[in-house]
DNA sequence: AAATACCACAACCGCCAGTAG
DNA sequence: CCTACTGGCGGTTGTGGTATT
């Protein structure tokens, strides 16, 4: 028995979306909050099927999202959580707040990954190429079962990572603030915290720091002024998005 | 200056898990 | 218990922008 599809194709909308469609769709959630995403189009006045203005608003149109590129930290966050939870990029995604799990996994496949395979290092495993060549010629190639085994047989911080790599000079090498054992209590507890809602003060290369954030867009102005030319007070913005991004369990 | 290659990222697709009826 | 439906996730593709020749 077929599922049927999330929508219909005859008179959907697809392809990039329009300032106008955005204005709708920012107005509407705003105004009503998230119902079920498969009325909203309807309710919302667009012609897109629910699946596509949810995919806009989580990654794209949440008032709560960063932009902007990617900080050394918060890279390098990124690599740790991936060598122990794999391909799981809404889950990484979570312990970066304001950061998508298509932001991270489109900077992995275009940034990191390349990253560490210069520095010789598979990003699958996140072993040394050399070694896990000799391992894959043997079995498994599959990166997901490869995380799952770090997972389990816990090779935490073993992200060997060449401290003499001239790759570095993008950002710095946490490594020279805080130890190994530091850096793995610290993925530790992000794993077990729900919402640690951690701010990496961008602009500052000393790795990263971990300060509350009264809002988890502060530094994202230009989200406002985003809003702004969409004619919105973001007062009000600031005051919906606030309730709903408590509602929701990971807006 | 034009053509081509490459890169980055937004968006789509298909599948899966959870759940209401 | 079974079925259908929805939301969410991860993989992949398409497209616009930038760099190189």
């Amino acid at each position: 028995m077929g599922r049927k599809p999330c929508c219909d194709k005859q008179g959907v909308k697809r392809g990039p979306w329009t300032a106008e469609e955005d204005k709708k769709l920012i107005s509407f959630i705003l105004t009503h909050g998230r119902c079920c995403w498969r009325a909203v189009p309807k309710l919302a006045g667009l012609l897109r099927c629910g699946k596509s203005c949810r995919l806009r608003w989580t990654n794209y149109l949440r008032p709560d999202l960063k932009r902007g590129l990617l900080t050394a930290a918060e890279e390098e966050l990124i690599i740790d959580l991936h060598a122990k939870l794999g391909n799981r990029w809404s889950k990484i995604a979570a312990k970066l707040p304001g950061r998508t799990d298509n932001e991270i996994k489109n900077h992995w496949n275009t940034h990191i990954r390349k990253k560490l395979v210069k520095m010789g290092i598979d990003p699958a495993t996140h072993q040394p190429l050399a070694n896990t060549k000799a391992a894959t010629t043997g079995s498994a190639k599959s990166s997901d079962t490869g995380d799952e085994q770090n997972l389990k047989e816990g090779s935490p911080g073993d992200m060997a990572m060449p401290t003499d790599s001239s790759e570095q000079s993008s950002g710095p090498d946490p490594s020279t603030n805080a130890s190994d054992q530091d850096q793995d209590l610290l993925v530790n507890w992000l794993l077990e915290a729900e919402e640690p809602w951690l701010n990496f003060t961008s602009g500052n290369d000393d790795g990263l720091s971990i300060v509350s954030a009264p809002l988890p867009w502060d530094d994202a102005t230009d989200w406002l002024l985003d809003y702004q030319d969409f004619g919105m007070d973001s007062s009000n913005l600031i005051n919906n998005s606030t309730v709903h991004s408590s509602n929701g369990s990971n807006l």
